[in-house]
DNA sequence: TGGCGGTACTG
DNA sequence: CAGTAC
DNA sequence: GCCA
């Protein structure tokens, strides 16, 4: 045989979402902001790395990276050789993985799903929806029916989203259109610099959503302009900093 | 050992 | 004001 | 938890 090859092997990718786990399952848990934040920061460089983490891991200089200290490091040589880790197994064992994907409801974060985890015993989306259905989220201090309503859109969206993503080809063109309307709608001092954010700059494979982001000395003067521009069909939100909209085809963009 | 982004919006 | 999202 |  030649030499012992690992019988997996995991992309930079794999290993971000791994250490987005843990920084989603520690957050749930409710440990201190800064010690699962330092995950996820960890998680984006590695996602962004032109260089093959495996390399690194072997060269052994993974705490050169920025983000990855003693305790990332040790995660990510555990994942690398055995695709999971201490940490991760720890952490599941104290808290349902399935409440990832509630958090992933939009309007719902970490400290909302750990109540409806312990309060209602809700661990998945499919009895996130019917407590919802049933009314019994309204039940909740500090939760009403206008949550519950959001709920609902949420897991509606979500469900929708799931197996309706666009690609990033389609995606990426609408953006970028967005931007050029935008720059021609305006005075050429009005915008500083302007361009493509989120899973778009970080060319995933396909988005939920669009994200622009744009430097301006006119913030409120570049948020008209572009609620009304043609290819946006309702205002979702409309701040002096922010907008949200949702396009023509039903792509939402921030 | 102390600092870690800052702000806007919703309920 | 707390929670969420950017 | 990472960094200065």
């Amino acid at each position: 045989m030649m030499n012992a090859k690992p019988t997996h092997t995991f992309t930079n990718h794999d290993v971000a979402e791994h250490l987005r786990l843990i920084a989603t399952l520690k957050e749930i848990k409710g440990e201190g902001r800064f010690h699962w934040l330092a995950f996820r920061n960890a998680a984006d460089v590695i996602d962004n790395l032109p260089e093959d983490v495996n390399d690194i891991a072997a060269a052994g200089t993974l705490t050169d990276l920025p983000g990855v200290g003693k305790g990332v490091a040790e995660v990510i040589e555990q994942f690398l050789a055995t695709g999971d880790s201490e940490l991760a197994g720890k952490l599941r064992s104290q808290v349902p993985v399935t409440l990832v994907e509630l958090t992933e409801v939009p309007g719902l974060g970490a400290k909302k799903v750990a109540r409806l985890w312990r309060e209602l015993g809700i661990t998945t989306l499919a009895e996130l929806k019917a407590a919802a259905e049933a009314h019994r989220i309204r039940e909740l201090k500090g939760f009403g029916a206008k949550t519950e309503e959001n709920i609902l859109k949420g897991v509606a969206l979500l469900e929708q989203r799931r197996h309706a993503r666009t690609p990033l080809g389609v995606a990426r063109p609408q953006a970028l259109g967005l931007i050029q309307a935008l720059r021609e709608a305006l005075p050429a001092d009005a915008i500083t610099a302007i361009e493509p954010a989120g899973s778009l700059r970080r060319w995933k494979e396909t988005v939920g959503d669009l994200d622009i982001l744009a430097i301006t000395p006119d913030p409120a003067q570049v948020m008209a302009a572009f609620q009304q521009l043609p290819q946006v069909e309702e205002v979702l939100l409309g701040g002096e900093t922010k907008t949200r909209v949702r396009l023509h085809g039903g792509l939402e963009c921030d």
